[in-house]
DNA sequence: ACCTAATACCTTCGTTGCGAAGATATCTTC
DNA sequence: GAAGATATCTTCGCAACGAAGGTATTAGGT
């Protein structure tokens, strides 16, 4: 698998973190995790999955009928939580490098520290 | 600009969030900021600036010559530090998302709680 | 009965960001 | 004088992503 991750596969990846999920359901909820502003489209999450299951990182969990639909769940692997992990940790690093940055130094800063004239503004 | 923003775009960002910064320097530091896991190449440096450029988030800061050898710095605009804020936030709450779903559920619990049989396993 | 929306799957195709590789030039070190 | 570090930039291929569309079933509205 090529780390770094990107955003719609991170998403994914941790959307099953949570369970066993089919398709559909991703695409939903991937939309729920990043509040609407990023809505998965089909030929998104099927090439990741594609991708992903290539990479053993996720497999079909099952398949089931409801209501005459067909349902294909998907669960992480091993090999997959363990991705997640160590991408979730890098991440986190380059969140707080960036934090630092732009809160004048200290990470644990309040936001009442003086600001340069760049970072005076909030949104521009 | 389209966001989301990949690793490297970031971590360039990021770089110069810290203060103007010449395309070699960027390439040390980035190495630096992702502690030697991705080293970013020329291709993708000043492409990438390119496009950042064009999207009017870095600007030329100015030229120097030292030693004989041409710097060219850049800089970040008001908007790259907005829009790496934004950026910061987003991908925090993606951070968040992965680790409360990779820690049983709720974030702040500790490792000791009972762990699925997929959850079990640090590095597979 | 008919149409629309929602649920659910998948494919094709174009764009674009990235990475590998290499070209160019100067200064320093051996 | 060769090699390596500093410093710039270009070309080219690939793979991930996003837009769009195709298929099928069920539910709801009129």
């Amino acid at each position: 698998m090529k780390t770094p991750l990107q955003e719609p596969t991170f998403l994914i990846l941790t959307a099953l973190a949570e369970g066993p999920m089919h398709g559909y359901g991703l695409i939903l909820k991937v939309t729920e995790l990043s509040q609407g502003r990023l809505s998965i489209r089909p030929g998104t999450l099927y090439g990741s999955l594609d991708r992903l299951a290539d990479d053993g990182l996720v497999t079909v969990d099952r398949n089931e009928i409801v209501d005459g639909r067909a349902r294909k769940y998907y669960r992480l692997t091993k090999e997959g939580f363990s991705l997640l992990r160590a991408e979730t940790e890098r991440m986190r690093r380059a969140v707080e490098a960036a934090t630092s940055r732009l809160n004048g130094r200290a990470a644990a800063q309040p936001l009442t520290a003086p600001l340069g004239p760049n970072l005076a503004g909030g949104v521009a």
